[in-house]
DNA sequence: CAGCGCCCCTGCCCGC
DNA sequence: TGCGGGCAGGGGCGCT
Protein backbone atom coordinates (compact mmCIF):
# COMPACT_ATOMS: atom_id res chain seq x y z
CA UNK A 1 0.00 0.00 0.00
CA UNK A 2 2.18 2.45 0.85
CA UNK A 3 3.27 5.24 -1.36
CA UNK A 4 5.54 8.32 -0.70
CA UNK A 5 2.71 10.01 1.03
CA UNK A 6 1.41 7.40 3.40
CA UNK A 7 4.82 6.82 4.68
CA UNK A 8 5.73 10.46 5.29
CA UNK A 9 2.27 10.64 6.63
CA UNK A 10 2.85 7.70 8.93
CA UNK A 11 6.11 9.17 10.09
CA UNK A 12 4.14 12.60 11.22
CA UNK A 13 1.62 10.53 12.75
CA UNK A 14 3.56 8.14 15.19
CA UNK A 15 6.59 10.52 15.97
CA UNK A 16 4.84 12.85 18.44
CA UNK A 17 4.61 9.45 20.37
CA UNK A 18 7.56 8.13 20.38
CA UNK A 19 9.94 10.60 20.16
CA UNK A 20 12.18 11.78 23.24
CA UNK A 21 11.42 8.37 24.80
CA UNK A 22 13.65 5.60 25.96
CA UNK A 23 13.33 2.10 24.57
CA UNK A 24 12.10 -0.40 27.24
CA UNK A 25 12.41 -3.92 25.22
CA UNK A 26 11.97 -5.03 21.80
CA UNK A 27 9.97 -8.09 21.04
CA UNK A 28 10.72 -9.43 17.07
CA UNK A 29 8.10 -12.20 16.43
CA UNK A 30 8.74 -12.61 13.22
CA UNK A 31 12.60 -11.63 11.79
CA UNK A 32 11.57 -12.74 8.03
CA UNK A 33 10.84 -9.72 6.43
CA UNK A 34 12.05 -8.52 2.90
CA UNK A 35 16.20 -9.18 4.56
CA UNK A 36 15.68 -10.64 8.00
CA UNK A 37 15.03 -7.87 10.80
CA UNK A 38 18.53 -7.38 12.42
CA UNK A 39 20.02 -10.24 14.92
CA UNK A 40 20.19 -8.68 18.59
CA UNK A 41 17.79 -6.00 17.60
CA UNK A 42 17.06 -5.72 21.12
CA UNK A 43 20.30 -5.44 22.68
CA UNK A 44 20.91 -2.51 20.26
CA UNK A 45 18.32 -0.61 21.25
CA UNK A 46 16.88 -1.19 24.44
CA UNK A 47 18.44 1.91 27.06
CA UNK A 48 18.76 4.02 23.87
CA UNK A 49 16.58 7.50 23.39
CA UNK A 50 14.71 7.92 20.15
CA UNK A 51 16.35 11.37 19.24
CA UNK A 52 14.57 11.77 15.87
CA UNK A 53 12.40 10.54 12.89
CA UNK A 54 12.74 11.64 8.94
CA UNK A 55 12.24 9.89 6.06
CA UNK A 56 14.80 8.87 2.98
CA UNK A 57 12.61 7.92 0.00
CA UNK A 58 10.39 5.19 1.32
CA UNK A 59 12.40 4.57 3.99
CA UNK A 60 11.73 5.79 7.43
CA UNK A 61 15.02 6.59 9.80
CA UNK A 62 14.70 6.82 13.50
CA UNK A 63 17.89 8.12 15.11
CA UNK A 64 19.46 6.73 18.16
CA UNK A 65 22.46 7.77 19.75
CA UNK A 66 24.50 4.84 18.58
CA UNK A 67 22.54 4.33 14.89
CA UNK A 68 19.83 4.98 13.18
CA UNK A 69 16.46 2.56 12.69
CA UNK A 70 15.40 2.07 9.41
CA UNK A 71 12.15 0.34 8.95
CA UNK A 72 10.10 0.31 4.72
CA UNK A 73 6.68 -0.84 4.82
CA UNK A 74 6.93 -2.58 1.65
CA UNK A 75 4.05 -3.57 0.08
CA UNK A 76 1.38 -4.14 3.07
CA UNK A 77 3.13 -3.02 6.02
CA UNK A 78 2.23 -0.66 8.49
CA UNK A 79 3.44 1.62 11.56
CA UNK A 80 1.03 2.08 14.51
CA UNK A 81 0.88 3.23 18.40
CA UNK A 82 -0.40 0.85 20.61
CA UNK A 83 0.05 0.38 24.76
CA UNK A 84 1.63 -2.42 26.79
CA UNK A 85 -0.70 -5.48 26.40
CA UNK A 86 -2.53 -4.99 23.25
CA UNK A 87 -3.17 -8.20 21.98
CA UNK A 88 -1.12 -9.04 18.99
CA UNK A 89 -2.29 -10.05 15.48
CA UNK A 90 -0.98 -12.34 13.08
CA UNK A 91 1.08 -10.14 10.82
CA UNK A 92 2.09 -7.65 14.14
CA UNK A 93 5.70 -9.28 13.30
CA UNK A 94 7.76 -6.50 15.64
CA UNK A 95 7.11 -4.09 18.81
CA UNK A 96 9.21 -1.58 20.09
CA UNK A 97 8.18 -1.40 23.73
CA UNK A 98 8.75 2.17 25.31
CA UNK A 99 9.78 3.04 29.11
CA UNK A 100 5.99 4.06 29.65
CA UNK A 101 4.66 1.63 27.97
CA UNK A 102 3.89 3.00 24.20
CA UNK A 103 4.73 0.65 21.78
CA UNK A 104 5.61 1.53 18.00
CA UNK A 105 3.83 -1.89 16.29
CA UNK A 106 5.13 -3.07 13.09
CA UNK A 107 2.78 -5.07 10.96
CA UNK A 108 3.08 -6.63 7.55
CA UNK A 109 1.04 -9.09 6.09
CA UNK A 110 3.40 -9.79 2.51
CA UNK A 111 6.66 -8.97 4.76
CA UNK A 112 7.89 -7.52 1.92
CA UNK A 113 9.11 -4.44 3.95
CA UNK A 114 12.12 -4.24 6.34
CA UNK A 115 13.50 -3.19 9.75
CA UNK A 116 17.12 -2.86 9.65
CA UNK A 117 19.24 -1.26 12.47
CA UNK A 118 22.26 0.84 11.00
CA UNK A 119 25.46 2.34 12.59
CA UNK A 120 26.94 5.47 10.36
CA UNK A 121 25.38 7.32 8.59
CA UNK A 122 22.13 6.11 6.84
CA UNK A 123 23.36 7.82 3.37
CA UNK A 124 26.09 5.09 2.83
CA UNK A 125 24.17 2.41 3.77
CA UNK A 126 23.41 -0.06 0.60
CA UNK A 127 19.78 0.53 0.18
CA UNK A 128 20.03 4.04 0.21
CA UNK A 129 23.58 5.04 -1.17
CA UNK A 130 22.05 5.05 -4.63
CA UNK A 131 19.09 6.84 -4.12
CA UNK A 132 17.78 9.92 -6.31
CA UNK A 133 16.72 13.53 -4.84
CA UNK A 134 13.11 13.37 -3.12
CA UNK A 135 10.65 14.39 -5.05
CA UNK A 136 10.02 17.75 -3.29
CA UNK A 137 13.60 18.63 -3.53
CA UNK A 138 14.64 21.98 -6.39
CA UNK A 139 17.27 19.16 -7.68
CA UNK A 140 14.35 17.62 -8.57
CA UNK A 141 13.47 19.88 -11.47
CA UNK A 142 12.67 19.69 -14.96
CA UNK A 143 16.24 20.27 -16.21
CA UNK A 144 17.21 17.67 -14.01
CA UNK A 145 14.95 15.10 -16.00
CA UNK A 146 15.87 16.39 -19.11
CA UNK A 147 19.74 16.08 -18.46
CA UNK A 148 19.62 12.64 -17.41
CA UNK A 149 16.82 10.66 -20.12
CA UNK A 150 19.25 12.18 -23.29
CA UNK A 151 20.11 8.89 -24.90
CA UNK A 152 18.17 6.52 -23.12
CA UNK A 153 15.26 4.56 -24.08
CA UNK A 154 13.34 3.35 -21.23
CA UNK A 155 9.57 4.58 -20.84
CA UNK A 156 9.10 7.51 -19.00
CA UNK A 157 6.75 5.76 -16.44
CA UNK A 158 9.36 3.22 -15.55
CA UNK A 159 12.16 6.07 -15.41
CA UNK A 160 10.14 8.17 -12.59
CA UNK A 161 9.45 5.05 -10.69
CA UNK A 162 13.18 4.45 -11.14
CA UNK A 163 14.57 5.21 -7.21
CA UNK A 164 17.88 6.06 -9.31
CA UNK A 165 15.93 8.80 -10.72
CA UNK A 166 13.50 10.18 -8.24
CA UNK A 167 12.30 8.60 -5.15
CA UNK A 168 9.23 7.99 -3.97
CA UNK A 169 7.14 7.94 -7.12
CA UNK A 170 4.99 4.67 -6.64
CA UNK A 171 2.65 3.00 -9.42
CA UNK A 172 -0.34 5.17 -7.93
CA UNK A 173 1.47 8.41 -8.36
CA UNK A 174 3.55 7.56 -11.69
CA UNK A 175 -0.04 6.87 -13.32
CA UNK A 176 -1.65 10.13 -12.03
CA UNK A 177 1.63 12.55 -12.50
CA UNK A 178 1.97 11.34 -16.11
CA UNK A 179 -1.70 11.62 -16.58
CA UNK A 180 -2.12 15.30 -15.30
CA UNK A 181 0.87 16.17 -17.16
CA UNK A 182 -0.47 14.95 -20.70
CA UNK A 183 2.13 12.25 -20.94
CA UNK A 184 2.04 9.31 -22.14
CA UNK A 185 3.44 6.26 -20.01
CA UNK A 186 5.21 4.42 -22.97
CA UNK A 187 7.01 7.59 -24.81
CA UNK A 188 10.53 6.58 -24.57
CA UNK A 189 12.55 9.04 -22.22
CA UNK A 190 14.90 10.02 -24.83
CA UNK A 191 12.54 11.69 -27.14
CA UNK A 192 10.49 14.02 -24.42
CA UNK A 193 10.97 17.43 -24.41
CA UNK A 194 12.23 19.90 -21.53
CA UNK A 195 9.22 21.86 -21.63
CA UNK A 196 7.63 18.39 -21.03
CA UNK A 197 9.24 17.12 -18.17
CA UNK A 198 9.07 20.65 -16.06
CA UNK A 199 5.40 20.11 -16.45
CA UNK A 200 6.30 16.31 -14.98
CA UNK A 201 7.81 17.51 -12.35
CA UNK A 202 5.43 20.11 -11.43
CA UNK A 203 3.25 17.59 -11.58
CA UNK A 204 4.71 14.65 -9.24
CA UNK A 205 5.39 17.55 -7.02
CA UNK A 206 1.57 18.46 -6.91
CA UNK A 207 0.00 15.18 -7.17
CA UNK A 208 2.14 13.67 -3.85
CA UNK A 209 2.12 16.67 -2.13
CA UNK A 210 -1.97 16.75 -2.45
CA UNK A 211 -2.22 13.25 -0.99
CA UNK A 212 0.35 14.41 1.70
CA UNK A 213 -2.19 17.07 2.45
CA UNK A 214 -5.42 14.89 2.09
CA UNK A 215 -3.48 12.29 4.01
CA UNK A 216 -3.34 14.25 6.97
CA UNK A 217 -6.67 14.94 7.57
CA UNK A 218 -8.06 11.51 6.28
CA UNK A 219 -5.57 9.28 8.43
CA UNK A 220 -5.52 10.96 12.11
CA UNK A 221 -5.68 7.03 13.73
CA UNK A 222 -2.39 5.98 14.32
CA UNK A 223 -2.98 5.06 17.49
CA UNK A 224 -4.81 2.07 19.66
CA UNK A 225 -6.90 -0.59 17.94
CA UNK A 226 -5.96 -3.40 15.18
CA UNK A 227 -6.39 -0.51 13.20
CA UNK A 228 -5.11 -0.96 9.65
CA UNK A 229 -4.56 2.83 9.87
CA UNK A 230 -6.81 2.73 6.26
CA UNK A 231 -5.07 4.46 3.11
CA UNK A 232 -6.61 7.35 1.66
CA UNK A 233 -8.11 7.18 -1.33
CA UNK A 234 -8.07 10.50 -2.72
CA UNK A 235 -9.15 11.08 -6.22
CA UNK A 236 -7.34 9.37 -8.84
CA UNK A 237 -8.06 9.81 -11.92
CA UNK A 238 -6.61 6.87 -14.04
CA UNK A 239 -5.35 4.43 -11.78
CA UNK A 240 -8.01 1.73 -10.74
CA UNK A 241 -10.12 3.56 -13.76
CA UNK A 242 -8.95 1.36 -16.81
CA UNK A 243 -12.60 1.32 -19.02
CA UNK A 244 -13.97 4.25 -17.06
CA UNK A 245 -14.25 7.48 -18.96
CA UNK A 246 -11.50 10.04 -18.75
CA UNK A 247 -12.60 12.98 -16.23
CA UNK A 248 -11.20 15.48 -18.69
CA UNK A 249 -12.16 14.30 -22.02
CA UNK A 250 -14.58 11.63 -21.44
CA UNK A 251 -12.64 8.84 -24.08
CA UNK A 252 -11.75 5.27 -22.47
CA UNK A 253 -8.75 4.84 -20.04
CA UNK A 254 -6.72 2.15 -21.42
CA UNK A 255 -4.65 -0.49 -19.29
CA UNK A 256 -1.48 -1.74 -20.65
CA UNK A 257 1.78 -3.28 -18.51
CA UNK A 258 4.85 -2.35 -18.04
CA UNK A 259 7.35 -4.02 -15.73
CA UNK A 260 4.96 -6.24 -14.33
CA UNK A 261 2.67 -2.99 -13.33
CA UNK A 262 -0.36 -1.73 -14.58
CA UNK A 263 -0.36 1.59 -16.57
CA UNK A 264 -3.96 3.00 -17.44
CA UNK A 265 -3.71 6.04 -19.27
CA UNK A 266 -6.05 8.44 -21.36
CA UNK A 267 -5.26 7.61 -25.15
CA UNK A 268 -6.84 11.22 -25.84
CA UNK A 269 -5.22 13.77 -23.09
CA UNK A 270 -2.09 11.34 -23.11
CA UNK A 271 0.71 11.62 -26.12
C1' DC B 1 25.96 0.29 -18.27
C1' DA B 2 21.04 -0.10 -19.70
C1' DG B 3 17.06 -2.62 -19.69
C1' DC B 4 14.45 -6.27 -18.75
C1' DG B 5 12.08 -10.14 -16.05
C1' DC B 6 11.94 -12.52 -11.63
C1' DC B 7 10.87 -13.04 -7.13
C1' DC B 8 10.26 -12.44 -1.96
C1' DC B 9 4.92 -13.30 0.57
C1' DT B 10 -0.12 -13.24 1.94
C1' DG B 11 -4.77 -11.59 1.13
C1' DC B 12 -8.43 -10.76 -1.61
C1' DC B 13 -11.40 -10.83 -5.49
C1' DC B 14 -13.29 -13.02 -9.37
C1' DG B 15 -15.12 -16.72 -12.07
C1' DC B 16 -16.42 -21.37 -12.27
C1' DT C 1 -20.04 -22.17 -0.50
C1' DG C 2 -15.50 -23.73 -2.01
C1' DC C 3 -11.56 -23.56 -4.70
C1' DG C 4 -8.00 -22.20 -8.04
C1' DG C 5 -5.99 -18.50 -10.57
C1' DG C 6 -4.59 -13.99 -10.99
C1' DC C 7 -3.46 -9.83 -9.17
C1' DA C 8 -1.76 -6.18 -5.66
C1' DG C 9 0.38 0.15 -4.49
C1' DG C 10 8.02 -2.16 -3.65
C1' DG C 11 12.19 -2.72 -5.24
C1' DG C 12 16.71 -5.33 -5.31
C1' DC C 13 19.02 -8.72 -8.03
C1' DG C 14 20.82 -11.28 -11.71
C1' DC C 15 20.79 -12.07 -16.45
C1' DT C 16 21.27 -10.56 -21.35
Amino acid sequence: MPELPEVVVTLRGVSPHILGKQVASVSVREPRLRWPVTEGLSSLLVGQTLLEGRQRGKYMLFRFASGHLMIHLGMSGNLRIVTVGTPVGKHDHVDINFVDGTVLRYSDPRRFGTIQWLEGLPEEHPLLHHLGPEPFDDGFCGDYLYRLSRGRKVPVKQFIMDSKVVVGVGNIYANESLFHAGIRPTLGVGKVSRVRYVELVEQVKRVLASAIEQGGTTLRDFVGGDGKPGYFKQQLYVYGRAGEPCLKCGALLKEIRQGQRSTVYCPDCQR
